[in-house]
DNA sequence: CTGTTATGTGCAG
DNA sequence: TGCACCTAACAGA
């Protein structure tokens, strides 16, 4: 699930849901007790999303850091709150609501309760988010253009574009047709200002989509009238032929995953 | 039931 | 570079 326009997504529907209400808070797996309690009945004033993490201001001070890594979920439930499933690490649960509401987050890297800097130094770490709009893009082409590393790896690399993952790196990648490999600095600076934008509409859509959307119903000929499955959503990723040019889709690994890339539309040089 | 897979990251060697 | 971690859905025996 989780690339950057998932958090952003959750963040604004949890907001929407429990911010500004006292909240119970509780760690049924137990992994996660100490920090519960820290924050117990006390209020989210805000929730801010920033790349693939996700912050909780809360009244007492405290700042929550959310990662949820390739696992981790949210579940809403309204009304009938069940008993949490074992693996539940952390339930949000408002009771001045009508109907109930609880939030139940399962198998994420990151859940924590720290401090104002903590949240500090993990945004120090990260690049600018596209989705963010005090996000610099000058920092994310400055930074790819000097760099010899594959474009490729850099667009997952959190520290220099922070959101980007699998999925948008290979569906950016094919819509300006740059390979996968070709070192950062020797995109043209018209490239990676492209990316960036491309970067920022895509994220965009799937904010308003919940879900990864990155091709035009047109370019792969889908009748208006019946939903996009998965499988039809994107133009080179898990796709075995080329929506472009009809040949097949290959892979290559950079950066540890499998990156995929048609051949001809994105030539090596 | 077992094995596979996944839109992620950090750390050991 | 490889592995450890975290979970659940799904395919196949």
């Amino acid at each position: 699930m989780p690339e950057g326009h998932t958090i952003h997504r959750i963040a604004r529907d949890h907001a929407r849901l429990l911010q500004d209400r006292p909240v119970h808070v509780t760690s049924p797996q137990g992994r996660c007790v100490a920090d519960a309690a820290l924050v117990d009945g006390a209020m989210i004033e805000r929730y801010e999303a920033y790349g693939k993490h996700m912050f909780t201001w809360w009244s007492t001070g405290h700042v929550g850091h959310i990662h949820l890594g390739l696992f981790g979920k949210y579940r809403i439930h309204r009304g009938e709150v069940p008993t949490p499933r074992p693996t539940v690490r952390l339930r949000l649960e408002s009771a001045d609501t009508e109907p109930v509401i609880a939030i139940d987050l399962t198998g994420p890297t990151a859940c924590s309760i720290g401090t104002v800097d903590d949240r500090a130094a993990i945004v120090k770490r990260l690049g600018p988010d596209p989705l963010r709009s005090d996000a610099d893009p000058e920092r994310f082409i400055a930074r790819a253009a000097k760099s010899s590393k594959a474009i490729g790896a850099l667009l997952l690399d959190q520290s220099v574009i922070a959101g980007i993952g699998n999925v948008y790196r290979a569906e950016l990648l094919f819509v300006h047709g740059i390979h996968p490999q070709r070192p950062g600095r020797d995109c043209s600076t018209i490239e990676l200002h492209e990316l960036w934008d491309t970067s920022v509409s895509m994220l965009r859509a799937g904010v308003r989509a919940n879900r990864i959307v990155t091709v035009t119903r047109s370019d792969i000929g889908w009748p208006s009238n019946k939903a996009i499955p998965r499988s039809e959503a994107t133009y080179v990723y898990k796709r075995d032929v080329c929506v472009r040019c009809g040949g097949p889709v290959q892979t290559v690994e950079v950066a540890n995953r499998a990156c995929y890339f048609c051949p001809v539309d994105q030539p090596r040089r």
